[in-house]
DNA sequence: CTCGATCCCTGGACGC
DNA sequence: TGCGTCCAGGGATCGA
């Protein structure tokens, strides 16, 4: 469930509360959701969390620093990266405070406290990147939603013949929207999730972009959606779930028309959207249509 | 290129 | 209360 506007939450906390600090020790519990474990244990201790970022749905914790005063193998740029799955939680504690269950990596820190992630289904990842590899393995993903361009954004659309729900999932094509954020963001902009992309109008295009970024960064300000067990890293639950217009709302009415919201599996995923609001591909269509043979003078005067 | 299906995993909801 | 069953979801992978 972290999106985009969640882990840039975790990051942000992560970023105040343990960069500087160094990693002393690393222990591991269930590894099976770590790239190379033995990786972490052998490059881990002794160097600095210089800072933390997002990058996607990941989290980067950039590395600094040389292992007991040697020279680093892996050098200056190396990071963790650290996706969140469904359910990963990654804070820092007292070393007194017990760990929950599902506690699988803790890094002890030169301050006494603990870095900890949790993660009950284990559908997160963490790995560890020497410098040179990294570029590679960031470049498999896609624009970050945020700082997309409008012209880079509708070339995009433009140029997939896929649903629209299903590129906005697209790690590849876009990084860090989720199921959540996707939905909202074609409910905002009244786009139909079945919509093939490269059919939308300009006018949708920049439409769903706006929306998109409006919903991202409000989202971002409410410290996320907290709909399963989402927590900061102080243990609070985000507030953007009170704002969802079309997420997990099937049968209560749209904001905008009080028609019932629908769910549909689109892009193998619950998909919630307004049937009237957002007119499915055959009818949108039609409506487009309509909108051509009608001159814009004539519709200002109707 | 794009699709759906399947798997991974566990907790929570639900029915009986 | 205690089963069994279904579902949630991101991403990898595979065959159509």
């Amino acid at each position: 469930m972290p999106e985009l506007p969640e882990v840039e939450t975790v990051a942000r906390g992560l970023q105040l509360t343990v960069a500087g600090r160094r990693i002393v020790s690393v222990t591991l519990g269930k590894t099976d959701f770590i790239d190379d474990p033995a990786a972490l244990e052998l490059h881990l201790p002794g160097r600095f969390i210089e800072r933390v970022e997002r990058f996607g749905k990941f989290m980067l914790l950039r590395l600094s620093g040389t292992q007991n005063g040697a020279p680093q193998t892996g050098g200056p740029g190396s990071s963790l990266l650290v996706h969140l799955g469904m359910t990963g939680h990654l804070s820092p504690h007292s070393v007194a405070e017990p760990f929950p269950k599902h506690t699988h990596v803790r890094f002890l820190l030169d301050d006494g406290r603990e870095l900890r992630y949790t993660d009950a289904r284990r559908f997160g990842r963490m790995a560890y990147l020497a410098a040179e590899s990294l570029p590679a393995e960031l470049g498999r993903f896609g624009a970050d939603p945020l700082e997309i361009s409008e012209q880079e954004f509708s070339a995009l659309v433009k140029s997939h013949k896929s649903r629209i729900k299903a590129l906005l999932l697209d790690q590849s094509a876009l990084r860090g929207v989720g199921n959540i954020y996707a939905d909202e963001s074609l409910w905002r902009a009244k786009i139909h999730p079945m919509r093939i992309a490269a059919k939308l109008s300009p006018n949708e295009s920049r439409k769903l972009r706006k929306a998109l970024q409006e919903i991202l960064h409000e989202a971002i300000a409410l410290r996320g959606s907290s709909i399963s067990d989402f927590l900061d890293v102080e243990g609070r639950p985000g507030e953007y779930q009170r704002r969802h217009r079309a997420y997990g709302r099937e049968a209560k009415p749209c904001y905008r028309c009080k028609t019932p919201i629908r769910r549909a599996i689109v892009a193998g995923r619950s998909s919630y959207f307004c049937p009237k609001c957002q007119l499915a591909p055959k009818s949108a269509k039609r409506a487009a249509k309509r909108r051509k043979r009608v001159t814009p003078r004539h519709r200002a005067a109707s």
